[in-house]
DNA sequence: GTTATCTTTCATATATTTCTGAAAGTATGA
DNA sequence: TCATACTTTCAGAAATATATGAAAGATAAC
């Protein structure tokens, strides 16, 4: 890691990673990918993290999942190689998404069941406004993340805009 | 605890937290003040989690600082009690004004200096990008964090309907 | 089949976060 | 000033999350 910008970015990163309830290591893996111009081994990235070969093949494969990034083949290598999404706006929604099915979601089908399950109208009362909030929540991230290049956002600022 | 929708309630919360980023049990005293129809002491608190005096003295004076409950004085008592907010669209402002304020703000300073700091122009236009993305989400926070009975999201969301 | 190369798994170790409870601190009022 | 009622702090304990590295599992070429 010689680039001081990269690699500022790439600690960055990682150290924003604990207020998104993600893993330290899986977001500077990320940031790396991010800022790398082409794809990279997981014995780069090992290296240039200096972390060893479990930790790396469980945080490539949890950003694989998120679909943060992609295995890439190059030429006629055996090995595999990683490459993040290069397109910004598309990451946003993926992580919109995520953060919709893993965060939001559960909340509604909970709170729908206390909802069911309680006959006190006070309470009741609270849980439909929460309701109501996570639900429009999960409709804004839901829109955002259906878009396949973002346009959404700076429209959104637009009608704010108009408001306050 | 005797209520079972209550209960269901605290415990959901509490599991959401580690997605959130925040601590369980400090999730678990919010949700148990949001659904208590009265404000509660230190010790009312403690029992029904079955929680040490201190965990819950720490948890209390995070959601205290985090300005979602606040301390309340009952009658001539000496004694502290606690109580949510008990607008839970102010309290959705409180929670958009924080996370602002701790994932976001943090971010944009730190990206702004990786640009600065860099010659790479591939990078910078990265950089540039997520710059751009992360400033569009602070606006949106920011503006809904500003509202004081939050009619935005319902708004947002009916432009969002014409567009799709 | 055998070897070489690369990936995945998993028991154990390490690090980090959270919790406990007793001691110290603070405010009130007799 | 002393006793009382309550709050806060903090060192150590417990729980949880992450990381390691060696072994087992793949896959391809020979």
């Amino acid at each position: 890691m010689k680039d001081n910008a990269k690699d500022k970015f790439v600690r960055t990163w990682g150290e924003m990673a604990s207020c998104w309830g993600i893993n330290k290591t899986m977001a500077r893996i990320h940031a790396l990918l991010i800022a790398a111009d082409a794809a990279l081994s997981t014995d780069e990235i090992m290296e240039r993290l200096e972390i060893s070969r479990g930790n790396a093949n469980m945080n490539l494969r949890a950003l694989v999942d998120w679909g943060l990034i992609r295995r890439v083949s190059v030429g006629s290598e055996r090995r595999e190689y990683f490459q993040a999404d290069q397109d910004i706006w598309s990451m946003g929604c993926r992580i919109a998404r995520e953060r919709k099915k893993r965060e939001i979601e559960p909340v509604i089908v909970a709170l729908e069941e206390c909802l069911k399950e309680s006959g006190d109208p006070r309470f009741n009362k609270k849980i439909s406004e929460l309701l109501e909030l996570v639900k429009t929540v999960d409709s804004v991230l839901g829109r955002l993340a259906r878009q396949e290049r973002s346009t959404v956002m700076p429209k959104v600022l637009a009608v704010l805009k108009t408001m306050a």
